[in-house]
RNA sequence: GGAGGGGUGGCAGAGUGGUCGAAUGCGUCGGUCUUGAAAACCGAAGUGCCGCAAGGUACCGUGGGUUCGAAUCCCACCCCCUCUGCCA
């Protein structure tokens, strides 16, 4: 959620900002204003009568303290109660829509976001290894599960519907051998501390990172949309400090878990789809940092390198893109994204998207930290991918497959998967 | 699921209709003392909102209600604890 006083202080550069994202949230903002000032106005008047309300009723308990008649007076209060509560109606309504408003508006970008359209127009950072080359075709990685009986999409269909998998034996090894080395990786190296949340979230915790209210027909609700299934344990890790007041020397805070993710990705079927690469649940593990404002940006650059030393670890060609401001997602301030390259696919995945969303996430969840000075302060929040598993598995095989079809296991992986080689 | 108890400031914990934004302790910050620290002593300090400011106002789990006036009384809901049932 963005400040209300930058809204006030200047919207038309706020306007602009928050056009450069595309779409119409910024034609919110004039009502969110005029919400604003009637809100404020009567809040004036509101409190004027109230402090007259307290006024007289204390002389009416001095009146009957002192045992005197106090009925008169004790009318007056009750139509000023009357007109509090009419005032106070529609004070009350000008809040609820404001925030309702204002809930919609995106993150700015931050300032030295490239600005363009869509993801055509995000510059790559840096590229890291490079695409293997083959002496025979590569094939994709639904070939090489096919052949190896990794994972089946019927089985995933038959008890639950499209879009899910269940992987089989060496294959859901391979899927558990990921998860253990990436979070002992983050762990270890990287210092961070390991949670295992719920994956049942409720409204605030989806309304706290920004899922709600704008997404919501893209979760998975319960119980008439009190509960989600989490969409990803940014949701669940980073809620967990909601409506929390830290002290200084409780940050940086740096969390990671892993949980299976849940998203209904309605009307996305078709060729970039194929096999893994986009499913209702899959597995991801996360890294959270609530961290000082003025230490986000360190950080954001951090974590990207945190991600991206996996992919490094396993030996898996990707590149690393900065996010322009019309890709950029809804809370994110400042996104890079990294992709690997899948050889079979033929192209580069998506495996990890690292963001800094400033204060907006911790405005929504009212999260704290009181600084030198002894002053209450948001705090920052950034969130990354550490990585998704399903791409990760899919650059794995497809990067990693040997002619007879088999896999070899890049080195670090090897003692969680007992094997240095899938098949054949 | 059943029975009982409870949710108050960063934490712990008093407070059952007006003088309570709220005792006290811990923790925090400033000072005295000390070479420095600790201890001791003195002092400061809740959060949001409205207001240029002075100041005002709201907030005692959440939402309603009673009342001239609610942390305090009533209703509903949420959460936590103890016991108990079923159970991975």
């Amino acid at each position: 959620m963005l400040d209300i006083r930058l809204l006030r202080d200047d919207p038309e550069a706020i306007k602009s900002r928050v056009k450069t994202r595309g779409g119409e949230a910024w034609t919110l903002i004039d009502e969110i204003l005029v919400c604003d000032e009637k809100r404020r106005s009567g809040e004036t008047e509101k409190q004027q009568l109230q402090s007259e309300r307290n006024r007289i009723s204390k002389e009416i308990g001095q009146l009957k303290k002192s045992g005197e008649d106090s009925s008169e007076v004790e009318a007056e209060v009750r139509k000023i109660g009357e007109r509090i509560k009419s005032i106070g109606e529609e004070v009350d309504a000008a809040d609820a829509r404001q925030t309702e408003l204002l809930l919609q508006i995106p993150n700015l970008p931050h300032e030295g976001c490239p600005v363009g359209e869509d993801e055509t127009a995000n510059p790559v950072i840096r590229e890291w290894g490079e695409k293997p080359s083959f002496d025979f075709d590569p094939v994709d990685h639904v070939e090489l599960a096919r052949k190896n009986s990794l994972f089946d999409f019927e089985l995933g269909a038959r008890v639950s519907s499209s879009g899910f998998v269940t992987f089989t034996g060496i294959g859901a090894r391979l899927e558990r051998s990921l998860i253990q080395f990436l979070l002992d990786l983050h762990t270890t190296e990287h210092d961070y501390r390991e949670v295992s949340p719920p994956f049942i979230i409720n409204r605030d915790s989806m309304f706290g990172t920004g899922q709600l209210p704008k997404f919501e027909e893209d979760m998975y609700g319960l119980e008439d949309g009190s509960y989600f299934l989490a969409p990803t344990a940014e949701v669940p890790v980073t809620n967990l400090y909601r409506e929390q007041l830290l002290s200084q020397s409780d940050l940086p805070i740096k969390m990671t878990a892993y949980t299976p993710c849940f998203r209904r990705e309605a009307g996305s079927a078709g060729r970039e789809s194929r096999g893994l690469i986009r499913m209702h649940q899959f597995d991801k593990v996360e890294l959270v940092n609530i961290v000082r404002p003025e230490e986000s940006g360190d950080f954001l650059e951090e974590l990207t390198a945190e991600a991206e030393l996996v992919l490094q670890k396993l030996g898996l060609h990707y590149r690393t893109i900065e996010l322009c401001t019309g890709d950029l997602g809804f809370s994110s301030a400042k996104t890079y994204d990294i992709e690997v390259w899948a050889p079979g696919h033929g192209g580069y995945l998506e495996v990890s998207s690292c963001s800094n969303f400033f204060d907006y996430q911790a405005r929504r969840m009212k999260l704290r930290f009181k600084d030198e000075e002894g002053k209450n302060r948001f705090c920052h929040t950034l969130n990354g991918s550490g990585t998704a598993l399903p791409r990760l598995y899919v650059a794995l095989v497809e990067t990693y497959q040997q002619s007879d079809g088999s896999i070899l296991i890049p080195e670090p992986l090897q003692p969680y998967l007992g094997t240095d080689r899938i098949g054949a």
